[in-house]
DNA sequence: CTCCTTTGTCTTTTT
DNA sequence: GACAAAGGAG
């Protein structure tokens, strides 16, 4: 137990020691507030004798909980998985699972994705008769979402309106929440708020809870909001023992309904509260910290901290900036070829912007150089339409109350049913008071079904007889048998398209998930699949031991670190974003500047930024100066790189879009890119095709298999592509297909 | 009912 | 420039 605390500073062994009453810790980035709330559980555990059971940690992400827990078992070594450690709305999930029949749910309600809140939205504008021009969906929804971060619900919202336009929106909201309750379905903000529901109208619940959580540690709390606040607040209510950590420059979720007021606000809320503050950082080169602090500087509203490191100075932040994206493009992929060529490996580097949308040239340029990588984020694995159809149908199986999902697949694939007849049924299920369902059951008693009767018995007799099987089939199983049966797959083979091929590699990965699913949990069964996969993020599913180069936003990298970054996009007018340099309160501007210090502080040794003089934005080219934000580092902290070679090396023109492939591939990546060294892909037993055999890449076509060789840890394969020429590249990472 | 073409909107960021 | 929604032809 002693060396336990003695891995750790003063600040952070007080924080440890800390356990019982209010505890605020104001941990700047890096400073190791993992490791405190870690070594917090085990001292609680090991030293006080507190019972796992009892203690409740929520984290920002699934995969911050999952290393938590593992960390913390590491240094106990038993009884940690009693603990409950686990996302705000995976922890509502679960309570809910259990409790929400006693108000008015039941437990095996589906949780409504964007996707699904839109189309009900949709729904809900046609049948209330509103204007769509005036009333859009999304503007809908952000107004009912922001007012349930603020736990305002439905009927207090009516209450609480005074013009017209707003009453309209109360109205919406109302139907919006009957129609949900109606699905038996929740969105991601309804987790919240019923949950907290539920502690007020069910005081045994809470109690129950209360007695259970007696230690409770939140992680970014700066980034929590107002129902999150009072999800905690009663939980901590009784004992009092909440340990909340965060750093309010760390605040980047506003426009989600982060109330900076959680953090800021503390001591108030929590007279008694202690605080500690962590400002020695772990992480990174002090040219980086310097840089970061600079930067956040220059905000007003914050609480006033200075991170300092006893961690050498390291090399300058690099400064680049580029005639268009492309070049900013090549030159990161240039770099960082070159650099593993020298002994990185690839899991060093990640590539932050801040929007989605830039993605797409590195994507195009990496693919090139046959540098591996993983895109964080952008449209969810799950909002795919080949996955979505194919959870719909599960949903289907499942629990026919989900409407919504019913709907999606009753013709999908083809089944000759179109909108008329679905309208016509829906109505008679609205008039009846049943389940979309259920009304197609009885078809034959709907008025005006006509010819349309045989088609949708045929889809209710489809699914009743999948629904059949479901004893004794195991997910995957059913999963299969769903796809051979609607024949899916079989219909995307024929397309035989780019775009078909990447679906059916989706539906692949589907399986493998169902499978994973199977393998890790006690009892599986459809219900807790369908439940793990509403609440994963992206990032869940990134491996550290994997090597490759990450690319995601600025958002998504909160919380992780890597040896070497590239903030790129650093453009004003694309970061800051138009939005915040165009609006009038300063507050946005902060916002985007707090980003940026996230950013910058994800960096251990090398941190380069880049910027493009011009840019296609939404089919527009755009011309931008450098960001601010860099302007705001010191000049003697900014290696702009004035050597004329680097800068005639990396400002050739590219010549055209996909034209550029042969120069710089022999330039900037040779095959000596392909040291096996520290490449830990999954390497396949075997290959499906072999020497002779004509293949297909994602992005270079269609090629004949020139050799393979086993390089150890992985096949090297060497192919003559019909348009882009010899290319030797990884079997795992080139996902060759045969043809 | 389905397929194809045209039109409009979008981009900040996500559980 | 991309993608979804809407409108029109078969």
């Amino acid at each position: 137990m002693k060396d336990l605390l003695d891995k750790l500073n003063p600040q952070q062994k007080e924080a440890v020691l800390c356990t019982e009453g209010p505890l605020l810790v104001l941990a700047g980035a890096g400073s190791g507030k993992t490791r405190v709330l870690t070594h917090r559980i085990a001292y609680l555990i090991q030293e006080k004798g507190v019972n796992p059971w009892n203690i409740m940690a929520i984290t920002f992400t699934n995969k911050a909980a999952q290393e938590m827990k593992e960390r913390a078992d590491a240094l106990v070594g038993m009884g940690s998985d009693a603990l409950w450690v686990s996302t705000f709305h995976s922890s509502c999930a679960r309570i809910l699972r259990r409790y929400i029949d006693r108000i008015g749910y039941t437990g095996n309600f589906t949780i409504y994705d964007t996707d699904d809140t839109k189309s009900l939205m949709k729904d809900i504008i046609r049948s209330l008769d509103l204007d769509p021009k005036i009333y859009k969906e999304k503007n809908l929804l952000a107004k009912i979402s922001a007012a349930k971060n603020n736990f305002v619900q439905a009927e207090e919202y009516r209450r609480s309106v005074s013009t017209w336009q707003e009453r309209k929106i109360a109205e919406v909201y109302m139907e919006y929440q009957a129609r949900l309750k109606k699905n038996n379905a929740l969105d991601f903000d309804d987790l919240l708020v019923k949950t907290v529901e539920l502690f007020q109208t069910c005081p045994d619940v809470l109690d129950y809870y209360q007695n259970r959580f007696q230690y409770i540690m939140i992680d970014e709390y700066q980034d929590t909001n107002t129902v999150q606040f009072e999800f905690v607040s009663a939980l901590a209510k009784r004992n009092r023992n909440l340990c909340v950590v965060g750093d309010d420059d760390q605040s980047i979720y506003k426009f989600r309904g982060a109330n900076i007021e959680n953090i800021l606000g503390f001591e108030r809320v929590f007279p008694d509260a202690k605080v500690i503050k962590l400002e020695q950082n772990y992480r990174s080169t002090s040219s980086i910290l310097n840089a970061a602090n600079n930067v956040i500087g220059n905000n007003i509203g914050r609480k006033a901290k200075r991170l300092w490191t006893e961690n050498g100075e390291g090399s300058l932040v690099r400064f680049r900036q580029f005639q268009n994206g492309f070049e900013e493009a090549e030159f990161i992929a240039g770099d960082i070829s070159e650099k593993v060529r020298d002994g990185a490996s690839y899991n060093e580097f990640a590539i932050l912007y801040r929007t989605n949308a830039q993605s797409r040239l590195f994507e195009e340029k990496f693919m090139m150089a046959n540098i591996p990588y993983k895109l964080v984020g952008g449209i969810n694995f799950y909002a795919r339409k080949e996955i979505k159809d194919l959870l719909a149908y599960m949903k289907t199986i499942d629990n026919g109350q989900d409407d919504l999902a019913v709907q999606r697949i009753i013709n999908v694939p083809k089944r000759g049913i179109g909108a008329a007849s679905i309208a016509k049924v829906d109505q008679y299920a609205y008039e009846q008071g049943i389940h979309f369902y259920e009304a197609l059951l009885e078809a034959e008693f709907v008025p005006g079904i006509g010819r349309a009767l045989g088609k949708l018995q045929s889809f209710t007799t489809f699914i009743q007889s999948l629904r059949s099987v479901t004893g004794y089939l195991s997910v995957t199983e059913l999963l299969k048998k769903i796809i051979d049966d609607t024949g899916y797959v079989e219909a995307l083979k024929a397309e035989d398209t780019d775009e078909s091929r990447a679906r059916i590699e989706n539906i692949d990965e589907l399986i493998s998930k169902t499978a994973a699913y199977e393998e890790s949990t006690p009892n599986p069964t459809l219900s807790g699949f369908l439940q793990e996969v509403a609440l994963v993020a992206d990032i869940d599913s990134v491996e550290e031991e994997k090597d490759y180069v990450l690319m995601m936003t600025f958002h998504s990298a909160k919380g992780l670190e890597f040896d070497q970054v590239y903030m790129a996009g650093m453009e004003d007018g694309l970061f800051p974003s138009y939005m915040t340099l165009t609006a009038d309160s300063s507050d946005d501007l902060e916002e985007e500047r707090r980003l940026c210090y996230v950013g910058i502080t994800r960096a251990r040794k090398v941190l380069t930024m880049t910027a493009a003089q011009m840019r296609m934005v939404r089919g527009e080219t755009q011309y931008n100066k450098t960001s601010r934000f860099v302007r705001e580092i010191p000049r003697e902290l900014v290696d702009l790189g004035r050597d004329v070679e680097t800068q005639r090396r990396f400002s050739k023109p590219s010549s055209g879009m996909f034209g550029g492939s042969e120069a710089p591939a022999k330039k900037t990546y040779p095959s000596s890119v392909f040291k096996p060294r520290a490449f830990t892909v999954n390497k396949a037993d075997s290959l499906d095709y072999t020497v002779g055999d004509t293949v297909r890449h994602m992005k270079f076509g269609v090629g004949i298999v020139q050799a393979i060789n086993d390089g150890g840890k992985d096949f090297e394969v060497t192919v003559n592509f019909e348009n882009a020429g010899v290319k030797r590249m990884f079997a795992s990472f080139a996902k060759l297909k045969k043809v």
